[in-house]
DNA sequence: TGCTAGTGTGTAACCGGTTACATAACGAAA
DNA sequence: TTTCGTTATGTAACCGGTTACACACTAGCA
């Protein structure tokens, strides 16, 4: 077997083009400090040898390796779907490239995940939430790398974290109901366990209770993972016995779309007898024969955010951008007035 | 300001604990060559210095970066999520990275992302799929890079694909209808363009129908982008004059849920009046009020096998492997006897 | 005792770019 | 004409690992 020839590399380019390495460097990234002349004569040559510059010969040199590292609980939850979607989409507008790991929701293996990023020398990483691994911290600081976590909002962190405001939305959800006249509640929560998104949710909805003294009765709570199957045994399992909440609010998407297909299962009337509120706003939720009321955070808009704060601490600018993402209540058929 | 310090680099590894840099590389990487004795030594003066080899110097010198790069056409089908965390997770267990990048459907996208990762250095490529930019093939050839077309299966092309065989899971799915006496049928379909699983379901259903000298009506045919909404907007299109057909095949499974709570709205009785199945399984599927038949295709199951047969070729091992995926018909309540 | 084979370690040349610094060329100002 | 400043280009030393090869040492054998 022949031995392998050598890859072209930029000396190549340089030798056929007959200048040196670093002017075929220069007219790759400065081209405006090399002569129209020469970076027409080595653009040619690039394109005649079909020369593709080495990435890692790259970053060894600029110590910059114009990846972004990220890690997310799950991908198969539409919003973080869509949020890296989008964010790696506009990432890759200023050059940059994803590198994606999952945690599932495993805070130990956050931590792993984060590390190998680290050696892998991205440039800037992203977390979803505050609540990490202990270690995960110290990690990303002592290596002086830009970070982001994603799908909270705190102002106490203000600098470091896009989204929405959690415990906000909720509150304000819940005071929707309020509103409306209910005085019972339910509650089909994920589970908080290593998730600060789903407590700080459940923190709203007791906050703004509080404030009205209103307390929700042990067996109307009900948490667990998440998903539509989820969802659906969840409320059956807080509808086990009377008297029933007037109003249930689901911690999530999926959760929500189970407890309205199990109320209309059960033949409960929604929002006649019971208004079923949701979070998160996925497709399935506005077209199920009762449209769910429910919190809409723009997971597009996070990941454009996200990628723009990146960028700008990656390149040292100003972060002209509001990291605060608006949740919006969207009022479908599925809430209404408390029964009399 | 100070000038950075440099950072600690094998060479401080190997001073500190008194032996040459080659030692402590191959302490790192070839253990059993290495005494133990020195063995011991060097890995508490790496933990002792906190020290995390730099990927790319390693990139550059031994020509692989550890990295798989990925390009779907988006993520947020919860199918592809799904095969791409299996993915992920299985390559980690190798050692790999996934780098992520999104095509959305665009085949010039696809095209100008495979270039990126490639010069990014990834050791191998995925894509979704077997057509794509007329370039794409010659990139991958030219930089000799292994790689894996995922979602398809095509004995033609075997070794190269990991997936479902898209035409023989709807050929057989149109036979089970024409089985229960359906002689006239409705198609909601994904546009076909720049996506070749799609054309291949309906190459299988047409085959299918062929066979018996079934004709599809014109206006029984539509075709569309993919979503709830649009599974609604198109079942209704074809309903919108009688004769109704008595069976339709959605080349989807949004497409099939869209449908099914469209035929819902309009108050028509499945499977008794009509018939409605779908592709591929997302949990809502079998969650709605009527659950619906449809081809299961384990996605994670792709994603793995995937994962294995890239380790695999860049490893340069046998492949023992089988690379078609199973699609299997799932029966429920949509699908029934033709109406007399 | 001399020779060989085998093991463990060190030396230094890579990998393929970037960039600080030196140099050359040229026009403008003195 | 000399001198200075400016701009365009070249030289070579990096970046931080890996690994071919050389070398030293030990054990085994004739």
């Amino acid at each position: 077997m022949p031995k392998a020839a050598r890859n072209i590399g930029l000396r190549d380019v340089a030798r056929v083009a007959g200048v040196s390495t670093a002017t075929v460097s220069r007219a790759m990234n400065n081209p405006e400090t090399v002569s129209e002349e020469l970076r027409a004569r080595i653009a040619s040559v690039v394109d005649h040898l079909g020369w593709v510059p080495h990435g890692a010969a790259r970053a060894l040199a600029t110590r910059r390796t114009g990846t972004i590292g990220a890690v997310f609980p799950t991908l198969t939850h539409g919003d973080f779907a869509r949020a890296i979607q989008a964010l790696q989409h506009e990432l890759s507008k200023s050059g940059y490239t994803l590198l994606l790991a999952c945690s599932e929701y495993n805070p130990k293996q956050e931590y792993e995940q984060v590390r190998k990023l680290i050696e892998r020398g991205v440039d800037a990483i992203v977390l979803v939430g505050e609540a990490h691994h202990p270690d995960v911290s110290g990690l990303i600081q002592k290596n002086n790398i830009p970070h982001v976590n994603t799908f909270v909002y705190n102002p106490e962190t203000h600098g470091t974290c896009v989204g929405p405001d959690n415990r906000k939305a909720l509150y304000k959800l819940t005071n929707y109901l309020i509103e409306l006249g209910h005085r019972s509640f339910g509650i089909v929560a994920q589970t908080a366990e290593n998730n600060d998104r789903a407590q700080a949710r459940l923190d709203g909805v007791r906050d703004a209770l509080a404030e009205k003294s209103i307390a929700i009765q042990p067996r109307h709570f009900a948490q667990g993972h998440w998903g539509i199957n989820e969802g659906r045994q969840l409320f059956r399992r807080i509808l086990e016995s009377k008297p029933w909440p007037t109003a249930v609010l689901c911690g999530n998407a999926y959760l929500s779309v189970g407890a309205v297909l199990e109320s209309q299962a059960m033949g409960i009337k929604v929002p006649e007898d019971m208004s079923i509120v949701g979070y998160d706003d996925i497709e399935m939720m506005s077209e199920l024969p009762v449209p769910i009321t429910t919190v809409r955070v723009l997971s597009d808009e996070v990941g454009r955010r996200t990628a723009r704060l990146l960028v700008a601490k990656i390149e040292n600018k100003p972060i002209g951008l509001d990291l605060e993402c608006d949740a919006e209540i969207v009022v479908r058929k599925s809430s209404g007035p408390a029964k009399a």
